[in-house]
DNA sequence: CCGTTGACGGCGA
DNA sequence: ATCGCCGCCAACG
């Protein structure tokens, strides 16, 4: 089982309309720390793959842009907002309202209390 | 086989 | 709070 094997795994339980950052992708894939790891995995990810690599974002809630992928930050972004994703005017969107939360369920349904758009 | 690069993340200044 | 540097592992040349 390759460590990418255990990426695309996770990448692919990412639920409709929430998303994850690297590091929580690599910890859930029993790959802590590796969160480069997960971003060159998504990289090799081919476009006709059934894994919605587009609902992985960085720590900072925002779509990382490459010269490489030229644009497909672009796309990204619009199938994130498809899926009824916000994203602020500076491109970044509230991992506190969409970051994928596993057991979620399990936990106590705590309250977000989430009203504003926090600091500018 | 060795050196460099890279869809990131955390810490220091 | 923002900018910059180092470190993790695998793939490419």
């Amino acid at each position: 089982m390759s460590s990418y094997a255990a990426i695309y795994a996770i990448v692919r339980q990412i639920p409709y309309g929430q998303v994850a950052t690297y590091g929580q992708v690599a910890t859930l894939a029993a790959l802590p720390g590796q969160a480069r790891l997960v971003g060159y995995a998504l990289y090799r990810v081919a476009p006709d793959s059934d894994i919605p690599w587009h609902r992985v974002v960085n720590a900072k809630g925002a779509v990382s842009h490459s010269s490489l992928r030229q644009g497909s930050d672009y796309l990204q972004q619009a199938l994130l907002d498809a899926e009824g994703i916000v994203f602020s005017a500076n491109g970044q969107l509230d991992l506190r309202q969409y970051q994928w939360q596993p057991d979620a369920a399990a936990m106590i349904p705590d309250d977000r209390g989430y009203s504003g758009e926090g600091t500018a």
